[in-house]
DNA sequence: TTGTAGGCGTTATCAC
DNA sequence: GTGATAACGCCTACAA
């Protein structure tokens, strides 16, 4: 009768008549084992089936191995970026990630923290509901001094790493291309202002119009989900604008909003760049579809994820000091596509 | 000077002068507690600031509530549409996902099923890399009758469950109908046909052309990693036929490949779907905004991950016999947009 | 309804 | 180098 119990280093030592010890260590590579007998025991392992049991060690060693990511939603582009260049960096470190997500909800959220907490994973990277007015929900981790990285939605002030872009400057950048071509009339979609990606997109493209003592126009102000329908809505909202009220360009806080935005105009016989400049961000892959090809900033998810993880690990393997880095900026540059080109078309 | 120590159901325990079992059944609902020491017991829980430890309990009970997740790569649409929809089942049920990525990698993907297996996953959701040739490496699994659920790409014949869609017959429905739009020269951008999906829509794509009895084009059908670079190649391999021996129509296994294959032969000046008509397949929000509107096979990623995943949790649940169901296939429709529709352009 | 005691599989701390 | 032993924190018969 096969007894149903899993192979233990205890059926190794057994087996060659060592001690569970012995085993142990063998297993784990320690240096005062002598080659012969760890040769002996890989060997032994490996013909008895042996699997070992990652929690008996946690519970023992205190280290799970684990990190825990929890974002606000899994399928974006940006996002699903994010998570393999965390993937793969956690994964050659021999980490492994339990990922979760909020769904822009700070009640899940703080749920989803509190199981990771228990699942006592050596580290967490975090990205901020669409809700999240305050972290309390961390402090188990901040207590017991578990790592927390912060990347993309980050929270206003605080003692953990950050991930970030330049917001403010990217929406500078492109909103100073945008008056450069000749726009005056620059209309944003923006996002929840209480994520700081969006306050600060609208901050830089606030400060450029100043800076080129253009007004800044109320009505030009959306706020949104920047939604596919988002975007529709938008379009909607410009063509019901008398023709001489309408922006002569958009400035979208994500490409989504923008494409979809553009999509709607074009359908109703609009000109773009020509009669609506664009620019979105993120460089999402429709970014590089729609035509004409949109004018972004290159918000690369796969070197947010691979730096919040090398970040994380770092400190775990103790060779950083959490708290001696606040933050870490990453370039994202403009990148220019004829969507904005109104210069050419100036004679 | 503060312990560092775990705050334990001893703690609560002595705290209460009751015992640790008592504790122990009071934090887990147990019926047979009376409310009242359910309640004090609750209550100093959160007052010394107890974290439940899983692994101590995992190690105990021999649930991690914890389903490993092993995909070719995190960052396509599909994947993480699938990643969504699991995630969100199983953080319904109480279970949480390790999520791990081949890249396209055998022997990473027997690695990554060896940790899984030693985190002791209480389910595997798995979709193959692009060369996995067999899956003994997940024998482990199967001889601790530990559930495996695969979905999308899955291996040849095995005893467990596959979650799919009818690749065969969508790829037939999709030549169905660009032959029913007058086209008779179809070319074929496919994947590898180790992979079932991709072999499956080579055979749906060509018995479609058998029953209407058109020739299969041996220097039609083009097989390739479907990538961007892929599709722009294939437009090259296009453009550099004479226009007399062109295909009329081009079918790819993925939308991507589609995409990237109209822009390029669009550059060219060719028009679509007048010259040349395109179907591609996954339904990518790229589909749906490359002009004309790209004609594809709707492939809801979502509701894969949802099924692959309550599928796994009602077997752990005893909800259902793993082995009474071997396949549950999903419906794929097509969807057509302007980039196949021929017949409008006739006269 | 509550308490006692033993063990889940591993590793750390001593010894030798 | 190797062995004995005691934890790690929790759960579950069994007893009371």
């Amino acid at each position: 009768m096969p007894e149903d119990r899993e192979v233990t280093i205890y059926d190794i030592a057994k087996y060659l008549n060592l001690s569970a010890a012995t085993v142990s260590r063998g297993l784990n590579d320690n240096p005062m084992i002598s080659k012969t007998t760890r040769k002996k025991i890989v060997d032994a392992a490996k013909s008895l089936g042996y699997q070992s049991n990652t929690f008996a060690s946690s519970l023992r060693s205190k280290q799970t191995h684990t990190l825990g990511v929890l974002v606000p939603r899994l399928n974006s582009h940006f996002m699903s970026s994010v998570l393999a260049g965390m993937e793969d960096v956690a994964n050659r470190h021999g980490y492994n990630l339990i990922i979760a997500q909020s769904l822009e909800d700070v009640e899940k959220e703080k749920l989803n923290a509190a199981t990771m907490f228990n699942k006592r994973v050596d580290g967490l990277l975090i990205s901020l509901s669409y809700n999240t007015k305050e972290i309390t929900h961390l402090d188990p981790f901040f207590q017991r001094k578990i790592p927390v990285v912060f990347f993309d939605r980050v929270p206003p002030h605080n003692e953990s790493t950050s991930i970030v872009i330049n917001n403010f400057s990217a929406a500078y950048a492109i909103t100073k291309h945008l008056i450069e071509q000749g726009c005056s009339r620059i209309m944003h979609l923006g996002g929840n202002v209480l994520r700081n990606v969006y306050q600060e997109r609208l901050n830089g493209y606030q400060q450029a119009l100043r800076d080129y003592n253009l007004p800044f126009i109320e009505q030009f102000h959306l706020t949104s989900t920047l939604s596919e329908q988002a975007g529709t809505d938008a379009a909607r909202y410009i063509l019901d604008l008398p023709p001489e009220e309408r922006p002569d360009a958009v400035f979208s806080a994500n490409d989504t909003a923008a494409v979809y935005c553009m999509l709607a105009l074009k359908a109703e016989g609009l000109r773009i760049p020509e009669d609506v400049a664009f620019a979105g961000f993120n460089n999402d892959p429709i970014s590089r579809v729609i035509e004409p090809n949109l004018t972004t900033i290159d918000y690369p998810g796969d070197i947010v994820g691979n730096t919040a993880a090398t970040n994380i690990i770092n400190h775990l393997k103790g060779l950083s000091n959490l708290y001696t880095t606040n933050s870490i900026t990453l370039r994202a540059d403009l990148v220019i596509r004829a969507s904005s080109l109104k210069t050419n078309y100036k004679n």
